[in-house]
DNA sequence: TCTATCTGTCATTCG
DNA sequence: TCCGAATGACAGATA
């Protein structure tokens, strides 16, 4: 194919041989305004003139050819197409409309041949919305309110599909523990137990050597005075206080972590400050209400700390209402009672390396006692980093979610904003046909007859000179 | 009893 | 090498 710089200059010297004043290439006179004929001295008709200005203002039209010529045809219109891409993303238009300008300005008729291909565009653009976009504008319409419920939906399809690819995981610890050297705290069994589910509550080594049969809590209390010098894990059984106990006293912290100052106070600090109370507060409507006030003695002299699975169950199913009963232990703070830790839960957990180092060397601890306020300590700020984890994982969700929105709303945006372009194009291509057939009306050839614009099409050089160029010429120029 | 959710914990990675 | 943060995964507790 030859670009239109290509055979510009060969028409030139065709046309050029042929062109004299007043006429156009091939002999043509121009009576009127034909650009072409003025440059030439040529009476002016201004209408025609402004025609032809308006006509050829169109820059980006300048290479439109005479309708019924080939390259005028559907072909040439065709290249518009690919505006609209035809499947994946794509915009929604709904609208179904005929192509405007031809048939409004009455010369359809002319351009039947060149417009017939015009108008599906047009009508295209409405009925290919859905194929496009695999939903109709209306469609997305009714999609953007229903975000926010979908949001709702989405993160629970999100929860589900952790659960899911968990669940899929399936016992990868049990595994793990059966295939796995011993891990840090595996160190710390003095029984070399290995961890199972049922002594979940185990980690250290002094708990995983309470993995056997888990004396209660009240028999942890009471084996707390043996502690020293015998393997302090049996003496107090994980079965210790579930989550709720942990969650009554979580209310109740000053927790220095990352999300302590955030807007919604994620912790807060009661009256009382437990002395094994160092979890944030992640403020559920659960924790909330199971938020407790005691001391860890209080606790364990008062209440007979259950254990979970304990038959002492009924402490963790109706304490937490009651502002006087007070919350059981969690099985860290069981634990530090049981070896007699003697500083509180949170400087263990809080305390900068330094601090808690200097802490540590200020008592004389067994290496029972040393192992499980270290373990405190790691469970302590991975429970804070995984309720920020969790938190941020949420926020981060939230986020997305609002993007997703935002995103979809730009897009229709996009869409409609294509829309009105392409039926401004449409129109002003329906405009070019009139203002190049009503020049052709105007020509007139040596013998006063009109020019055919099945045989003839107006071309213009870069130098913007206009020239009538027979259909022959042209072909012979595409072959080459 | 089942389910969804919350929470603590462990294992692992990374800085 | 140790420590802590971060995070996936698991499991228990609870509504």
């Amino acid at each position: 194919m030859c670009s239109t710089a290509n055979y510009v200059l060969p028409l030139r010297r065709t046309c050029e041989v042929l062109a004299t004043p007043g006429r156009l290439c091939g002999g043509v006179s121009m009576p009127t305004n034909f650009p072409g004929a003025r440059s030439h001295g040529a009476p002016q008709d201004t209408d025609m003139d402004m025609a032809w200005q308006e006509l050829m203002a169109i820059t980006e039209l300048q290479e439109f050819e005479a309708p019924g010529e080939g390259s005028y045809a559907p072909t040439q219109y065709q290249t518009m197409e690919p505006m609209v891409p035809m499947g994946g993303y794509g915009m929604a238009q709904s609208h179904s409309e005929p192509a405007p300008a031809a048939c409004q300005l009455g010369t359809a008729d002319i351009y039947e041949g060149c417009y017939s291909e015009e108008v599906p565009v047009c009508h295209r653009l409405g009925s290919s919305a859905e194929a496009m976009y695999g939903q109709s504008e209306s469609q997305l319409n009714q999609r953007m309110p229903t975000i926010s419920s979908q949001t709702q939906h989405s993160l629970m399809a999100f929860r589900e599909q952790m659960n899911m690819s968990g669940t899929s995981q399936g016992h990868r610890r049990a595994n793990a523990c059966l295939t796995q050297g011993p891990s840090r705290h595996m160190l710390w069994n003095t029984h070399g137990h290995a961890r199972s589910a049922d002594d979940l509550e185990s980690d250290s080594g002094l708990s995983l050597g309470s993995s056997p049969p888990m004396a209660s809590p009240d028999n942890a209390v009471g084996a707390a005075p043996g502690y020293m010098g015998v393997d302090i894990g049996i003496t107090y059984s994980d079965g210790e206080p579930d989550g709720r106990s942990e969650h009554a006293r979580r209310a109740h912290i000053h927790y220095p972590m990352d999300y302590q100052n955030q807007s919604h106070s994620y912790f807060h600090s009661g009256a009382h400050h437990s002395y094994f109370s160092p979890q944030p507060n992640a403020l559920t409507p659960r924790s909330v209400k199971q938020s407790q006030v005691a001391t860890v003695s209080d606790m364990y002299n008062d209440s007979g700390v259950s254990s979970r699975g304990s038959s002492n169950t009924n402490i963790y199913t109706k304490p937490q209402g009651s502002a006087s009963t007070p919350a059981p232990l969690s099985r860290d703070e069981r634990r530090a009672v049981a070896l007699k830790i003697p500083f509180p839960m949170d400087k263990i957990i809080n305390l900068p390396v330094d601090d808690f180092n200097e802490l540590l060397t200020q008592y004389t601890l067994t290496e029972n006692q040393l192992a499980l306020v270290r373990d405190i300590r790691r469970r302590g700020k991975n429970k804070v980093a995984a309720q920020n984890c969790r938190k941020r994982k949420l926020e981060s969700i939230i986020h997305l979610e609002r993007e997703l929105g935002q995103l979809q709303a730009q897009r229709e945006n996009l869409a409609q904003e294509r829309l009105e372009f392409q039926r401004s194009l449409a129109f002003i291509k329906c405009r070019l046909t009139d203002l190049y057939s009503e020049v052709f009306s105007h020509l007139r050839d040596e013998d006063g007859q009109p020019y055919s614009i099945d045989e003839y099409s107006l071309q213009q050089t870069p130098d913007g000179k206009i020239y009538l160029v027979p259909h022959t010429t042209m072909q012979k120029r595409e072959q080459c």
